[in-house]
DNA sequence: TATCGACCGTACGCTACCGTATGTATACCG
DNA sequence: CGGTATACATACGGTAGCGTACGGTCGATA
C-alpha cells in the first residue's frame, strides 16, 4: 500500500469525523450515520473512531452541539440589522433560509429535526434553536412596528415556511416560483390584516 | 401454546400488514420499517410476511400506494366546498392540517417525505400528492376572486405553513399558541398585500 | 536510541436484519 | 375422508453494524 504518493500522515482528530458525520447525515440522515460507514468515508478503520470517541452516541452528542452553536451563530448574523433596516433584513432571512442555494444546511436541517423526533436530548437542542430563532426575527418585527402578538405570529410563520417549504416537492406544480417566492416573502412580510368581516 | 384463548384463528392478509406498517412508520419512520420488527408486532413470524409480500421492498411500494390514495381522497374532501363558502373552506383546511390533533397523520406525512428524499419512487409520489394539493386549495383562493398568481402563493404558503409547524418546537416560545394559529389562518386566508413602498 | 503516548489496524463476539427452503396446520372441497 | 391450497412456523446462510481486546507504528522527547 506504501502510504500513497506519501501523504504527511495525516492523523484525525475529533473535528475530523463530526465533519464527516454532517456530511453522511446529510446523504443518509441519522439513521445512516454509521461508524464503520463514517470509517470508510475518512480511509480509516473504526479503530481510530473508538480512540476519539465513547461510543456513537458520543459521536451523535457531539454532532448535535456543534450543530446548535453553529445554528445559532448564524441566525444571530443573519438577523442583525441596522437601525431602520429591519424590514430588509427580514427579507435577507427569508431569502436565505429559502432553500435553493444552502441545500445543504437545509438537508442537514430536516435531518436533525426528523432526529429530533424520536431523541428527546436532540428534541431538546432543535428546541433550544428554535427558540432563539423565533426570539430574532420576533424582534426584527418588533422593531418594525408591529404588536407583540403580531410580531409573533410573523416569527412563527416565517420559520413554519421556509422549513415547510424545503419538505415540498413543487416541480409539477407550473408557476414562476422566484416570483412566487418574493410574494410569499411579501404576505409573510408586510400584508396588512383585514379588519375581520365574516367568520 | 393451545392457541391462546381460542381466538378464531385470523388470518393475515396484505391490508393487515400495511396498516402495521404505517403503525411502525409513524413511530420509527421508514428505516425503522423493519420486516422482523412487523411480524413480531402482528404475533406472527417472518414467514407470513414473505408469504403475502415479495419481499421489503414490495411493502414499501404498497404503502406508498396505501398513502398517495389515502391522502387524495382526504385533500379532494378537505377542500370541497358549497359555492359561496370557499373562504371558511380555506380556514377549514388550515386547521384541520395544522396538528395538534391528526398527530398520526402528521407523522406520517413527516415519515413518508423523509423517505422521498432518498428514494425517486417515494419522491414522485409526493410530488404527485403535493402537485394534487397546491391546485385543490389554489382553487379555493380562486373561487375566493384572486388572481392566478396571488392564489398560487397563498396555495403555496399555506402547505408550507402546515408541513412547516409540524417540524417546530415551540414549547418554549412563551405565546398563546390558539391565538397564534388564528392570527396566522388570517394572514394566509385574508391578508392584503401592500402597495410596494420601499424595496 | 530507548521509551512513551497518540493513533490506527486486526480480529473477534454479538445482535439485528434480509431472504430462502422447507415443514406443518388448517380450511375447504369433492 | 383423502387431497389441495392457504397461511403460517422453523431453521438456515449471509451481511451489516456495534463495541472490545490487543497488537503495531510513528513521532516527539529525553
Amino acid at each position: 500500500m506504501e502510504r500513497e504518493s506519501k501523504q504527511k500522515r495525516i492523523q484525525l482528530d475529533r473535528q475530523a469525523w463530526i465533519a464527516a458525520a454532517f456530511e453522511v447525515m446529510a446523504d443518509e440522515g441519522v439513521a445512516g450515520l454509521r461508524v464503520e460507514v463514517l470509517a470508510k468515508r475518512l480511509k480509516v478503520t473504526k479503530g481510530s473512531f473508538y480512540w476519539h470517541f465513547q461510543d456513537r452516541r458520543d459521536l451523535l452528542m457531539a454532532v448535535l452541539g456543534e450543530w446548535k452553536e453553529g445554528r445559532i451563530r448564524d441566525i444571530l448574523k443573519q438577523t442583525r440589522a441596522q437601525p431602520g433596516h429591519e424590514l430588509e433584513q427580514i427579507y435577507h432571512a427569508i431569502d436565505v433560509y429559502s432553500t435553493s442555494r444552502n441545500r445543504r444546511g437545509v438537508v442537514i436541517e430536516l435531518a436533525v429535526r426528523d432526529w429530533a423526533r424520536r431523541d428527546p436530548e436532540a428534541a431538546a437542542i432543535v428546541a433550544e434553536v428554535d427558540d432563539v430563532r423565533l426570539r430574532c426575527t420576533r424582534d426584527l418585527f418588533l422593531a418594525c412596528g408591529l404588536s407583540q402578538e403580531e410580531a409573533s405570529s410573523r416569527s412563527m410563520l416565517l420559520y413554519a415556511y421556509v422549513f415547510g417549504l424545503s419538505l415540498m416537492l413543487y416541480d409539477t406544480f407550473h408557476v414562476d416560483i422566484p416570483r412566487l417566492k418574493r410574494d410569499i416573502a411579501d404576505i409573510i412580510a408586510r400584508s396588512t390584516r383585514v379588519p375581520a368581516s365574516a367568520s
